[in-house]
DNA sequence: TTGCTGACCGACG
DNA sequence: CCGTCGGCCAGCA
């Protein structure tokens, strides 16, 4: 995987990551070739906030399909709002028909 | 420099 | 079924 580090890999991927879809910390993670390193791939996105680039943290959520990192996009249901704003249908902090909106990047990238 | 913590996940009892 | 624990890497006191 180059030169960059896990971070730098996390952040290319979140990139990646197409409107209207969403992934989870573990896919990512497991893509990367670190499946146990998931809770790193949420310690980026939080990075995420302080980066001059626009990265869509908000299509990242934990492997239930729970909006787990909502409370870091402001503290208020911007997360929600956004995955909404995308046509994705969330409830009580969890997408709804998650699987249907699920993008995982080993099997999209096909690398 | 050492140690704790963190937006998770999976295994075990 | 539900509570607990270990593991992963990087940032911060």
């Amino acid at each position: 995987m180059r030169d960059i580090s896990f971070f730098q890999s996390v952040y290319e991927v979140a990139r990646l990551i197409p409107y209207g879809r969403v992934t989870s910390y573990g896919a990512i993670a497991s893509f990367l070739g670190s499946k146990g390193s998931s809770r790193m791939v949420g310690w980026a996105m939080n990075a995420t906030h302080h980066l001059p680039e626009n990265i869509p943290a908000h299509r990242v959520v934990n492997r239930n399909g729970l909006l787990t990192g909502k409370h870091h996009f402001g503290g208020s249901q911007t997360m929600q709002e956004l995955l909404e704003s995308e046509g994705i249908t969330v409830e009580d902090n969890q997408i709804q028909n998650f699987a249907n909106y699920f993008w995982d990047p080993a099997k999209e990238l096909q690398l």
